[in-house]
DNA sequence: ATAATAATGTACTAATTGGTACAAAATTGA
DNA sequence: TCAATTTTGTACCAATTAGTACATTATTAT
């Protein structure tokens, strides 16, 4: 019934994910959009929506993939900061400039969208709990399990780990980070390792 | 010599802070700026330039602020995690919730303008390095007077404290933060604290 | 085949927006 | 007072941009 869509539409939505990642909501144009999917503005719009359906599509399917990404890369046969340290390794490393100059889609997305877009911040704020769900699960396992110091509530320590994160996020968009990434992925190791029993 | 100012110079720039602040630079437009202001376009255009210098004159008279208030605040007969305590409560102060849904302007703006305005970016970045040396002469003074333990150098140290302030300042835009902020908080100083000798 | 339906391509529009032209108003030195 | 100069107010323009109208092309069920 009907013309095939002459597109898949994973190819389309990454396309439209790193598009975003990089230069951000306000910043990004349809025409844009159309340019890099190779897609008519019409057949955007027909298959997504409007400019904000885009974006809420692409952001959705970025957070999918990275929680998969997450889950499937833990090792609760691990410590934790054994799982944390690969975690950040793989999310902060230096090979990979490319893609880790754009720092983190949600991250991003929290700063640039307060204020303005008072939709699609909610979207993502939304979004963002779900992350910090997955690591509260993490944490709270080695916490139950007695494997971390008494004195740190895995609420907590979540709360840090996320701060954490988002400051690595920003520091990763700022360009000669580098060694200071290094440096502060370093010292939040050292720490992890000091609480865990 | 001409008609007189109608206004002063440094009540325009907090006004011009303000909003930029809150809304970024891309989706701040410059009528916007003119009713914020009360002054015409014209008068904006004449005084400090077009939008780019109009965001740069603000970003810089924050940055002079800033760094003012913060090294203003310091009292080296005290220790590192006083001095740190006392800088986050003020930052992160949860009354001044409609301030610190804002973040932090200079945060914000390396996270918007990587990617979309080089230029800016650029400038933003310098910035950035000026705050970081500020924090590190901080730093590296207790280091120096072997009040850090020496598993710690003054310069990780130093882009670690950065990373949390960025990270705190990313959750702080982030609306319902406040515990998030404080149990963020809570553990950074605790470890400040466990490396102090 | 053909009618019905869905995707695509082209061309357009209405609104927004950064920036400017130019005249009017105000200030000061001679 | 008046010429020179600077600021301010009004009206405008050219470019950009989100979104759409409509014709065309492809697909399939009957």
């Amino acid at each position: 019934m009907g013309k095939k869509r002459q597109f898949i539409e994973e190819d389309v939505l990454d396309k439209l994910v790193i598009h975003f990642w990089k230069h951000g909501y306000s910043a990004t144009k349809v025409d844009q959009l159309s340019e890099v999917t190779g897609l008519t503005k019409t057949s955007l719009y027909n298959a997504f929506g409007n400019k904000e359906a885009l974006f809420l599509n692409a952001l959705n399917y970025y957070v999918e993939n990275t929680l998969k990404d997450l889950v499937g890369s833990l090792d609760k046969s691990m410590t934790l900061s054994f799982n944390i340290e690969k975690l950040l390794k793989s999310s902060f490393s230096l090979c990979d400039r490319e893609v880790l100059d754009f720092g983190c889609l949600l991250t991003n997305s929290i700063v640039e969208l307060n204020g303005n877009e008072p939709k699609l911040h909610e979207a993502v704020v939304k979004l963002y709990d779900r992350v910090r769900e997955v690591k509260y699960k993490l944490i709270s396992y080695y916490s139950k399990a007695g494997h971390i110091s008494k004195e740190y509530k895995a609420d907590e320590l979540t709360d840090y780990y996320m701060t954490v994160w988002q400051g690595l996020r920003v520091q990763s968009r700022n360009d000669h980070a580098a060694e200071k990434l290094d440096n502060s992925i370093q010292v939040f190791l050292k720490f992890i390792k000091s609480i865990e029993r």
